[in-house]
DNA sequence: TAGACACCCTGTAGTGACTACAGAGTCAAG
DNA sequence: CTTGACTCTGTAGTCACTACAGGGTGTCTA
């Protein structure tokens, strides 16, 4: 199947699709006379997996490592518990930050519930003191709030 | 002040005030005879006002849209209001998505509580299906679950 | 006055996971 | 034979920084 086919198979974008092979998440397909990429159902049930584990927001580093493991069936998988509690954790851990945003927000929204003029604004006031030393940790690779997802 | 000093006393690193300058959030500051930077308590001010919006994960947008009502007072803040509601949105959407997420990680989770071999390991199985179309929404920069903070 | 050392300068490149072109080639239908 | 949909490679852009390289400045001590 052509490139466009596997992409409406999976629902990942094309463009995405070489991104992979060039990541080496994907083997590189056979190809025709016309030099147009060709692919089979092990290459769909291959992209099926990286893309359930994007959607479980793994990062393709991580993907990696469990693609080895997939394609080394006679390794003991303790290694793959392992990565998935990590992964886990940092969930977790995103989940507890961005609650505690959430409630700093509504907090600071609840200081200007009228259309005054921005001197007086509570929101624009709250804003304005010393930092907070909130999250200031390092090691989750967990996005923050603001991403573009197709 | 140098900028050291500011970095020092707004927790912000100098690359990134720097940086804040070359995107125009922070005004040019004047400079000495040998070339430094040389910072007021106004810079230290708006530089905390900053960092206080990116500590609530907005974007660097946002807080430019934040900046031009905070220094044009006699406006109506009510679009200051509406950003922040926005905002609010992106991160309940995004704690969420989390959420759902976390269950389902668990759910993989379980299928594997044993070191057995790689090739019978449930949550490799787990991985492989058909995709899920878990959220494939697009407008939300409020990031994903990796990423680095400083 | 010399040297050491901390600090600062500009500019460029790298991060992650894509996305968006430009400019060209391929293929099937009418 | 033309149209139009599809594909190719390669490069650059996204976001909010971070990390250099290669140089200059400022202050302190010997």
């Amino acid at each position: 199947m052509t490139i466009g086919e596997l992409a409406r198979r999976t629902g990942c974008g094309i463009e995405t699709i070489r991104y992979y092979e060039h990541e080496g998440l994907l083997p590189k397909p056979g190809r025709t006379s016309g030099n147009f990429r060709c692919y089979g159902q092990e290459h769909a049930e291959l992209l099926s997996f990286i893309r359930n584990c994007r959607s479980l927001d793994m990062a393709l580093n991580e993907i990696r490592i469990l693609l080895r493991f997939r394609s080394a069936p006679d390794e003991n998988c303790g290694a793959v518990n392992a990565l998935l509690d990590t992964h886990i954790g940092h969930v977790e851990e995103r989940i507890a930050e961005l609650q505690s945003l959430e409630s700093q927000l509504k907090a600071l929204r609840d200081k200007c519930r009228s259309g005054r003029s921005a001197e007086h604004c509570g929101i624009l006031q709250g804003l304005g003191g010393a930092p907070d030393d909130r999250d200031a940790s390092g090691d989750n690779h967990v996005p923050r709030t603001h991403s573009t997802k197709r």
